[in-house]
DNA sequence: AAAGTAGAAGAGTTTAAACTCTTTTATTAC
DNA sequence: GTAATAAAAGAGTTTAAACTCTTCTACTTT
């Protein structure tokens, strides 16, 4: 569906997330500790992120990464683009060069629904929205 | 959303459905420029769809793939399965160990929704759904 | 029986994603 | 200013998917 890159970034902002709403920002450490990655492997994908504007970081001590009010509306169809790029949002689902109606592949009417509902679903899903539940420990980012 | 391996696979499975339906047998090098693909490469996860009995192969002059009343009735679910196994039907989109409602990742709600639908949309689809739309040239396996 | 065709099988290569390590640079606390 | 902290940057390794090549075996036509 998306790649592990794409799912650790996920997790990790969502991680992100919560904590900026307490206004503290997270180091790499603790980040990978939260949802069990590796760490510097998460930290290239931040970097990445913060690269491309999707969360704030600051260096030095009680440095580490947040996320202002802004960044806190971004969706998760935002950090997938980011990441995977669009292959998920526009692509064939049997892998031709491009979708198209006028050329369709078999699956093509079917698919578009899917497609649809996924971008929908990623589209409304918003790096904020989660904290309460998270605090709760209604929801978890690690197993 | 697949593997690569599972796209050729299914176009392929599609191909060999419409050319059974008129009871011929298919041989790898037409089954390869139909679809697009790299021949040995689909030789291969042709060789292993016929050993999981989703399709079947005649040896010698005038072999080649094909499938009986029963292999057309299978679903591209059945494909997906047999090659990408069953993560896409329930393995979590945050990539966690497992899915669970126990201990659900923050858009397993969501999530559980949309891979119901995958799910169903690819059972729901046959493989020889799909012969008469090929054949009449609106729907296409190759771009 | 011989020749030709086509799948079966297995080893091998390539490529890209996933993951790691090391060095550098910026920032802040003291 | 110095030391500690933490991100930035880039090179490097590992692993698995994607793809290829070669050899062997079975079958069918003539
Ligand atoms: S052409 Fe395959 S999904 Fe649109
Ligand atoms: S736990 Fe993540 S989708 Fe169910």
């Amino acid at each position: 569906m998306v790649s592990k890159t794409c799912e650790y970034a996920i997790r990790a902002m969502l991680f992100v997330a919560q904590k900026s709403k307490s206004k503290t920002k997270v180091g790499v450490k603790q980040i990978a500790k939260a949802i069990d990655s590796p760490e510097p492997f998460i930290a290239k994908i931040l970097q990445d992120l913060g690269k491309k504007g999707l969360v704030l970081s600051a260096k030095g001590p009680t440095g580490g990464f947040y996320l202002d009010n802004a960044g806190l509306k971004k969706s998760l169809a935002d950090i997938v683009n980011a990441i995977d790029g669009d292959k998920l949002f526009t692509g064939c689902g049997l892998g031709l060069k491009s979708c198209s109606a006028k050329m369709p592949c078999p699956v093509h009417d079917e698919f578009v629904v899917v497609r649809k509902q996924i971008k929908a679903m990623m589209q409304n899903a918003k790096l904020g929205d989660y904290n309460t539940s998270l605090e709760l420990g209604e929801k978890y980012l690690k197993r």
